[in-house]
Parts: structure tokens; C-alpha cells; sequence
DNA sequence: CTTGATAGTTTGAATACTGAACCCTTTGCG
DNA sequence: CGCAAAGGGTTCAGTATTCAAACTATCAAG
């Protein structure tokens, strides 16, 4: 089988930071897929429902290559289908699958922080709507247990069933400088 | 003055990437500051509690280089401050500023996200508890207005205040498709 | 049989990232 | 004093990725 100029930097891209993916952090595997900034603007415009890979180009300005690197990592990550939308010639359009769908909480919090944080003077640039309650809106973050909105102070971290490096779980126990103070106290 | 080429490239970076900035879009003025593979795990760190460049650069497996010109990003971003810690030698460490304490809503949902869909048969590999009800929870993102859960279908947006490019803002009234039909029938 | 629309791929030059080594400050030790 | 270690970076050469622009392929319409 002969690989391309092109599919080969794919290849490799992919093996390195596949690598990231073996990491035990839903953090680093999550990034490995979506943590490009090209990515994740093609998941806003998906999710504006572009669909067409000349619409991203144009919307975007991504160059063709990156584009279609891009997309075909999504695709093979199952976060976007190719669905055909015409024959003859058979052409494609890429739609959000259900796991696609559901980085909708991602996508959210980013446009929502540069909202706050990054918008001009003159404002927010895009309103969102929610059907249900016919209002305008922002997207709030709340714990599924009490409902009341999250505030990172007011959360901590323990092992799951799936922890294995202790390398990347800097428990109150085994924080860095919990840590430090540790090996100074047994090397004295 | 005198630029090196770590700081001449690090220019050249921002330049490109500011551009970026300038779009009216607040999803591509936040990926021009967090949108970065290494980026976002710096800040997943940050909400662990690192604050420590030895420490990140021990934990992410990031080269040097790459973390210096991250955290420089991050704290002329106002993301992250430095504090000294120490005196002789001073020492900075890195923490988040309101600002980057904002993001958290960003870092879990994708965390969340990569729990429910990449997370090993063994189960996720970390759990939060809420200090507020004490139990262990998962991220929800609802509407400020009803409260109820976000889901993307029942969403749509709206020119705000900001809006200026209409380009990037592809309502029912001009979608790429509806653009076309509509091309085609004045053509026609 | 030429043009247009759509979805890519190829190519060579420009940029960014990686790994390894080096620099600087101050403390600790012999 | 001389030298190593800790902490926080910077420099540099080689490799990998991205960019911009042109090119390919398929089919329809004129």
C-alpha cells in the first residue's frame, strides 16, 4: 500500500498524539481529538450548521489541506458522519453524530467565557435563543447532583475506577509541593 | 531592542493567531488565547493545582520551551498571574486569575465529554465532589433563564449587539445552503 | 469541448515544535 | 573558596507542520 506525502504527516501527527490519548486523563484524550484550534472552529460552524467542506473553507479561511485533515480525523473519531447529499457526482456533507453532539457543552463554555471576557465594546456578537423557555440566554454550568452552579473552588478530585498514575493525580496528599516538602523532610 | 528567536517567533505567533482575535466571533477571540493542545492542559493542571513550572513540565511531559512561551501567552492574557513565592533567588509561581478561574466551565465539560466517550473499560480515571452537597457529580450545562439542560437542537442564535461580518453568522435566512437556493433561483 | 461547481491532493517555502544543552541566581556543603 | 543542586528559563539545530497556490477529478450545462 503506497501512503501519500500527505497521509503519512496524518499518520504521524495521529501516532504522536495518540500517544497523548494513552494518557490517563479524560482531559488529554478528549484533547488529542478536539484540541486544535482549527478544530475546534470547525465544531462551532458545525454546529451553526455548516455542513459543506467549502463552506467551512470560506467561513473559516483554513486552508484546504488542514481542512480536510481536520475532517477526516473527526470523522474517524465518530464525532462527524459523512452523509452524501447528492449523486452523480456523489458529494458529502459532514453532520455532527449524537458524540458530536454532545461536545455542545464545550463549544458553549468557550464562546460563552470569550463572551464575557473577549467580546468589543460593542458587545456580544451572536445571541443564542433556547426554544424551550423562548428567552435569551447564557449557558450556566451546574453540579447534576444539586443543581447549583459550579465554582472550581468549591470542587475536588479523587481516583476513579480507571486511575493509574499517580503522575497525574495531584491529590491533597500528593500535590507538588506536598510532595517537596515530603522529600526534603526524609532526605534531613 | 533586541528580540531573540524564541521571542521573535513567539511575535510572529501572536501576530498570526491575533488576527484570529480580531474576528467577530467570541469562539475564535477564545481559541486564539486557549485553543492549544498544550494550552489546555496547562489549564486542566492549573485546576489541579499545579502552579510550578518544573511541576507542569514534569507532569505534562511538555518540552520547555513550548511550556515558557504557554504560560507567557496565559499571563499576558491575564489567564494566570505570577506570584513570587520565594525571595532569593525570587520565584514565580503560576495561578489562575478570576478570569482563568472562569474557564473551568471550559476544562469540565471537556472533561466531562471525554469521561462519557473515551474513558478505558476500567471507568474514568478521576471523580468530583461537589463540597456544597458532598456528593460526587458530573458537569450539567442548562439555561440561565429556565434552567433546564442544554441540548443543541433546542438552541438558535440570533445577531447581537457586536455582530458586524455576515459571514460569520449563518442564521436560517442566509445558511450556506439557503445562500445557494437561492443563487440558483435568481439565476434561474 | 469549455466552463462551473464541489471536494479534495500536491508541492515548495515559511513556521512551529522537539530534544538536548546551556545560562543565571542563590543556597548548601566540604 | 570551589562546586553541585534547585528552579526557571533560553538557545540552537533538526524535524514536523502549516501555508498559499496550483492542480486533479467528476459530472452537468451550454
Amino acid at each position: 500500500m503506497i501512503i501519500g506525502g500527505t497521509q503519512q504527516a496524518l499518520l504521524e501527527e495521529w501516532m504522536r498524539w495518540n500517544e497523548l490519548s494513552e494518557e490517563n486523563c479524560s482531559m488529554a484524550r478528549t484533547v488529542s481529538v478536539i484540541g486544535d484550534r482549527w478544530t475546534l472552529l470547525i465544531l462551532r460552524d458545525c454546529f451553526l450548521r455548516v455542513r459543506r467542506f467549502e463552506d467551512f473553507q470560506e467561513r473559516l479561511g483554513i486552508t484546504r489541506p488542514i481542512l480536510a485533515s481536520r475532517l477526516k480525523k473527526l470523522v474517524d473519531e465518530f464525532v462527524l458522519v459523512k452523509v452524501p447529499y447528492q449523486q452523480r457526482p456523489v458529494r458529502y456533507e459532514y453532520r455532527l453524530t449524537p458524540k458530536g453532539l454532545d461536545l455542545y457543552p464545550v463549544v458553549m463554555s468557550i464562546v460563552h467565557w470569550g463572551d464575557v471576557y473577549m467580546a468589543g465594546k460593542k458587545g456580544r456578537p451572536l445571541l443564542h435563543t433556547h426554544d424551550l423557555c423562548g428567552k435569551d440566554f447564557d449557558p450556566m454550568m451546574v453540579c447534576s447532583e444539586c443543581g447549583e452552579p459550579l465554582v472550581a473552588k468549591q470542587v475536588h478530585v479523587h481516583r476513579g475506577p480507571g486511575a493509574k498514575s499517580p503522575r497525574h493525580l495531584p491529590l491533597d496528599s500528593d500535590l507538588p509541593g506536598a510532595r517537596r516538602v515530603a522529600k526534603e523532610k526524609a532526605a534531613s
